[in-house]
DNA sequence: TCCATGACATCCA
DNA sequence: CTGGATGCCATGG
């Protein structure tokens, strides 16, 4: 039985992500398991613009492209806080995408 | 239980 | 580049 929903377990996995690095929705749908769905990634970030501790602007789709920039809150832009990490945006992209990815499975795996 | 939705991923035209 | 179709599966009505 799983105490926590599929949301926390996003949410835990993107708490992780260290500043200046991104992960895309499908590394992230992975790491959690094979069986789950990139989609399933998305919407629960849906709900992480709720808790400050999410750092959902690090979360970009496969591209490095900002596509839930438009989900957030309003006050603040997704480049913006990119940017204030050090991260390039050019055009919704992330610049140096595969650089900056920050793949769970992999970086986890190798602190574990 | 069935149906609709969704910040994706892939494939194809 | 754009747009449509399919797969994926948790969540809510």
């Amino acid at each position: 039985m799983q105490r926590e929903s599929f949301f926390e377990m996003v949410y835990e996995v993107v708490r992780l992500i260290p500043r200046g690095r991104v992960t895309s929705y499908g590394a992230i749908a992975r790491f959690l398991g094979s069986g789950k769905s990139a989609r399933m990634v998305g919407y629960a970030l849906n709900g992480a613009w709720r808790k400050d501790d999410i750092p959902a602007h690090r979360v970009v789709n496969r591209l490095g492209v900002l596509t839930g920039k438009h989900h957030f809150p309003g006050s603040f832009a997704m480049e913006q806080l990119l940017e204030e990490e050090g991260i390039q945006v050019k055009e919704d992209r992330i610049v140096d995408f595969e650089a900056r990815f920050w793949d769970p499975q992999k970086e986890l795996n190798q602190q574990l």
